[in-house]
DNA sequence: TTATAAAAAGATATTTTTATCTTTTTTTTT
DNA sequence: AAAAAAAAAGATAAAAATATCTTTTTATAA
């Protein structure tokens, strides 16, 4: 569905949400640790996220990562977009070079009732919400059997 | 969302039960060549689909791909899961190494719904189904802008 | 102002997926 | 039987995704 950069990323800006907040950062390896992701893949992940203001850092000691309001509000499908580009939006499910109304694929049409469901609830979700469900304990970003 | 291999997949078997009947069988490269392919990979993919009996094919002169009245009921679900695994039905969407109600990740919930109506997108299509479709030659298997 | 901690950047390595090429086997036709 | 046509099987190659390692820059604190 989505690529592994895409899953740690979306993991990563919920464990930041949680973890930091106005003056407490969060450093790589505790993402990493709390995401169950392998360390440096997420620092090029943190980096990229980080470039696209999706996150922001600061180096030096007691540097990190952090967010600001505005981060708060980024929604999986900015996310996803921000990572693997907006084939979520565009692409034909079966590979047709073009996705349009004109020359359908044969699942063009039940498809798009699909699509737009699953894309309005990567756009409807922010990092927000997740936090929030998270705080319950009722949700997780890592579970058994690693 | 589906591996290459499977998109070919899908597009191949609706192309061999489009153009194949009871005593004419589709050759390789026509299979290629219609739905936009690369020869070789395509070969591959048939034999797999040949020894997991999703079509049927034979060697020598006249020879080639066919579909007896079982596998034109394939669905799309099929096709998927011996070309891409169970992973639709199984793996959790942020990777998650076990998806369960026990330690749903954020979006578990929200996106068991849609789940569930994108399998049932793809266990109702039927091989039939799409070839009645492509009959109206309001459907197609390629398109413009390769 | 120096030492240190942390992210950023860049380079390299591994694995998986996608694609191609070559040889073998099977079947039909002559 | 021999030749030819076609898929099956196996080997190889290229590209993309994933993962790791090393060096540089920046900021803080002593
Ligand atoms: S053409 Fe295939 S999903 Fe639109
Ligand atoms: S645990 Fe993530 S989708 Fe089920």
């Amino acid at each position: 569905m989505f690529s592994k950069s895409c899953e740690y990323a979306i993991k990563a800006m919920i464990f930041v949400a949680q973890k930091s907040d106005s003056d407490s950062k969060v450093g790589l390896k505790e993402i990493a640790e709390g995401t169950d992701t392998p360390v440096p893949f997420m620092a090029k992940i943190m980096q990229e996220l980080s470039k696209k203001k999706l996150v922001h850092s600061s180096k030096g000691p007691n540097g990190g990562f952090y967010m600001n309001k505005k981060n708060l509000k980024t929604s999986i499908a900015d996310i996803v977009l921000a990572t693997d580009g907006d084939g979520i939006y565009s692409k034909c499910v079966l590979g047709l070079k073009n996705c349009n109304e004109k020359t359908p694929c044969p699942v063009h049409h039940e498809y798009k009732d699909i699509k737009k469901k699953f894309i309005a609830m990567l756009e409807k979700n922010t990092i927000t919400d997740f936090n929030e469900k998270l705080m319950t304990k009722k949700f997780f970003l890592k579970n058994e059997e690693n």
